[in-house]
DNA sequence: ATGAAAGCGCTAACAG
DNA sequence: CTGTTAGCGCTTTCAT
């Protein structure tokens, strides 16, 4: 079912059909009830490919996203998805699963479809290819991961904020020796939870003498990408506590990584929010309901969706001419009994998140 | 960049450009290498809009999802857009948060991107949107969720086998009381847990006096779906304790219902594992990291994935002849400590998962 | 081996 | 108000 077809029909023209459909001015008013009815009678459906090499616009974002296992980016898909439709753009996806080749292949891929812009959660190791589908012409704005050298509007999540406030919040509750874990990959929310974990622990005067900073392998498995395993920090948490001094606290940059760690602790004896206060990242949904309940950062998912889209569809209707924004939006402790050696229990109003 | 360019800047015809690049026959050697050369210097990318407009294949699937946060939603996103970029399709998303109406647009959204295929979760409250889009000419595989009447193609976990063993297991255990805690949507899963529940019980001659069938309430959360809520479970564990007669053991749907059981019992004072023994659905990454570790049925998500992209890609290649074909993959039950009353803790076994 | 011409389905400029 | 013409970028006849 072609505009061709209904045109052939009702004995009019391709253009008249086209314009009666698309309710523009010039059509008579009996002609185009006529075309919308046989068009109706027929099942016509608009060919979107065509309008789009017409157009110049396919009314299509891309979304380039390394792991969708991940809570935090299938929210994020979530909700990109809803604003962009509701804005009348359609979504293509990409998974790199942290593969560098699979990044690349994802910006060949985006300017081959002409996408009208893209949202990207960047695999870290390079960025020159994401730099180099900017400056071609698609609006691109970075999640989450930032390549603060590039001039690529970014939204994501103001981490060193979030892990200073964290850590400050366990100091605060008697820590004297903390320890953050962090998965292993080059990538700025890492670098910027660290930064935010060693300012609290400058300001409050403590030096510790070795790095409290540990980094949890990441594995790889057939195509997956495995960052955040609670396996990985259960065996890293045993070192701990095998290996003698044991911290009075323990950070950790993903909700994950705390159910590893509360295992080698129980294992070891140690309860977790009295002999070690425990603090995560992401508020997963899982955090509320531990026992005790864990402390963690909550992020602002849908704003930073919600956000990236806008800036992205500002930056497709504006034009390139404004600089290059960066967004780290605040995110807000969720103080719950892993981290209050006061506290026993976890109170029913944490669970309401 | 274009063909044409090329062509004009090489003072040949836009197709020998075209057939060079396409590394056709009857192209001279010579004329080649230049092309590609050209091609390369001027940074030419094809426009897949107007090859997929002539070649009449967008080289695209669709992918429906009611909910992406969901984690095995998550992972079937994962693998199909691997799985189909493997075999040269890119991934069109759409999210449908359960509903309804998003569901139908999602069907119109795919005809008019003209997919060449689709696989699709469906809101289930009504499937004739799909199988007019199927008869449209676009094949389909329904995935998880199954319209039992509708000659669609399906692949998805065999739930009834997964909860009949699941419960039967409890039952081994000890258990003469159970129930089954459910989300509340009229969908294929739910009914074929259900149906296992039954069926065990049944065969082992319990035959309780209520409806040992308990259905927790779905919210919904401005354009989110919130179907698997550790509170609303939570909430209605409380009732179940409070109610008097307790259960000795209790089945749900889903890893997160099993969060808010735990925490309805602990509070009450009850052993989960001990007194009363919890199974699930799902063996989210969580499971074998609470305390007791979950016992709860692993679903072969990867497995599933990939099979309904290639019955996807058989359908779309061989054409609509064969009959539909509906796939239940078998799951496999994932045994911790919340179901043995008589193990303690739970051995590091469980979680290698 | 190469070029010219036609067309995928649609929209945008012009005429009339 | 409506029809004609042209063209989006590419591929596929069919000539040469």
């Amino acid at each position: 079912m072609t505009l061709k077809d209904i045109a052939a029909s009702l004995g009019v023209s391709v253009n008249t059909v086209s314009r009666a459909l698309a309710d523009k001015d010039s059509v008579g008013e009996d002609t185009r009830a006529r075309i919308k009815a046989e068009a109706q009678r027929l099942g016509y459906v608009p060919n979107s490919m065509a309008r789009s090499l017409v157009l110049g616009s396919a009314m299509t974002l891309g979304l380039v996203i390394t792991n969708p296992s991940n809570p935090f980016y299938s929210q994020l898909i979530s909700t990109v998805e809803q604003r962009g439709r509701a804005c009348g753009y359609s979504l293509m996806l990409l998974v790199t699963e942290e593969s560098p080749e699979a990044d690349q292949r994802a910006a060949e891929a985006l300017l081959r479809w002409g996408v009208d812009g893209a949202l990207v959660v960047p695999v870290q190791s390079d960025g020159q290819h994401w730099e180099r589908l900017n400056e071609s012409g698609v609006p691109l704005v970075l999640l989450n991961r930032d390549f603060p050298d590039l001039a690529l509007d970014f939204v994501g999540v103001d981490y060193e904020h979030g892990a200073y406030e964290a850590t400050r919040h366990l100091i605060e509750g008697g820590a004297k020796s903390l320890c953050l874990m962090e998965e292993d990959l080059p990538i700025s929310p890492v670098e910027q939870r660290t930064a935010g974990f060693r300012r609290a622990l400058a300001e409050a005067g403590i030096e510790p003498s070795r790095d409290p900073v540990l980094s949890v392998p990441t594995r790889r498995r057939e195509s997956q990408a495995l960052p955040w395993e609670p396996a990985d920090a259960y065996r890293l948490a045993q070192d701990i506590v095998a290996g003698g001094d044991l911290p009075d606290a323990i950070m950790v940059g993903n909700d994950y990584f705390a159910l590893g760690v509360y295992r080698a602790l129980s294992e070891a004896g140690l309860r977790v929010g009295e002999d070690v206060l425990v603090g995560g990242f992401g508020d997963h949904p899982f955090a509320a309901y531990l026992t005790p309940a864990l402390t963690t950062v909550r992020l602002p998912v849908a704003e930073i969706g919600t956000t990236a889209v806008d800036v992205l569809l500002k930056r497709i209707q504006g034009g390139t001419d404004h600089q290059a924004e960066k967004r780290h939006e605040r995110c807000e402790l969720a103080v719950r009994a892993s981290s209050r050696a006061t506290v026993r229990a976890s109170t029913s109003e944490d669970t309401t998140t």
